[in-house]
DNA sequence: TGACAGGGCGAACGATCGTTCGTTATTGTA
DNA sequence: TACAATAACGAACGATCGTTCGCCCTGTCA
């Protein structure tokens, strides 16, 4: 029932002090309900709705659904969307929405602007997970001379090269082995 | 031992897949540890290394440390590929790095190319803080037409105009008052 | 070389877990 | 009014939890 909207919206408060999950009892607890019984018909039906899921182990777990935000109507602007609505919706925080791998991520901070043209500016932090097997047309992190280097990867007759996207930059084109630190899957920028 | 950071990396592809952290068995069998008291004392290494924490009802819980990337600063590097370990280079999580207001911070997708010689691309999340003030020379949220509309705030003979960063768009000379959502502090890009 | 500390093992234990089942109260519909 | 569906209760149960304890390796270092 609409109950259950409040019944979230507690949880979702409890997932976002403590990013856990209470367990049924704490959920009885917490929402009010006496009987653990009546948390695990709670459960099974937000499980339903798609907003909990259970891990391998059989532990409670919050799905991607349930961070969303409910639709609200703007205030002041009537027909205005809520701009929020417009974000990914589905990621609790930013760090989430941009890394897939935490052990594997790393962020690097931009130094020039050999990839302007690409959007990627002096100062700006890249999200770099690492892996060795890219595919061309990725932007990657590249080891050149001992030094990080963000490029994009490209083929030329066969073999891998370097490509800035800055017209005032040369390729590069590595001889020997080219070394590939990891592939960029995100970009953060603090402006101001 | 270093071996913990091992154990940290399992355990943070483990909440970036599931949201949630294992039971103490679990732990054992991701981590490839036979019994459960040597789990218990590595979760009591990693609550004094402040990366773990107990909710209220003494379930396991990740720390806002839990969520830091490592942040390589200088592009000079020497050895072999791992600014990781222990590089004295700080870490940080992406939200609280762009996000200095919560309260008054929003998310909004940014639809065309308007804005490319700014380096924000369509599809990027831009980072708004809702606020009425803004100086000329700030990219602002403004609302034109019931629309928002993501555009350089600059001064043209004492008034304020909207100025593209893309020489195909017109300048936007609002007629009356002129209608600040929020300004832009920073931007977010998931690339593939 | 011997002592020691760190990390892991394995068994045992009480506490707590989530499930199940039968019951009750309320509500909307036939 | 009768009936079905919904939401909650409360007790009981086996399973699993996290803790504790003693023991065993294996490096390190005086």
């Amino acid at each position: 029932m609409s109950n259950d909207r409040s019944y979230v919206a507690a949880l979702q408060d409890y997932y976002a002090r403590h990013r856990a999950l209470p367990s049924y009892s704490s959920i009885g607890s917490l929402l009010g309900l006496r009987s653990k019984s009546s948390v695990a018909a709670l459960v099974a039906r937000l499980k339903l709705a798609g907003l909990l899921d259970s891990t391998p182990d059989r532990r409670l777990a919050p799905t991607r659904r349930f961070f969303e935000r409910p639709l609200a109507e703007s205030p002041v602007h009537a027909g205005l969307p809520d701009p929020i609505d417009d974000a990914p919706g589905d990621a609790l925080t930013i760090d989430d929405y941009l890394i897939e791998h935490p052990s594997r991520t790393v962020l690097v901070r931009v130094r020039g602007d050999s990839m302007i043209d690409a959007g990627v500016l002096d100062g700006d932090l890249v999200v770099v997970e690492k892996r060795g097997g890219a595919r061309h047309g990725d932007i990657v992190v590249a080891i050149v001379d001992n030094q990080f280097t963000l490029k994009r990867l490209d083929l030329e007759r066969g073999r891998f090269i370097l490509r800035p996207e800055n017209k005032a930059y040369p390729v590069i084109r590595p001889e020997g082995s080219l070394e590939i630190f990891g592939v960029m899957v995100g970009l953060v920028r603090k402006t101001a």
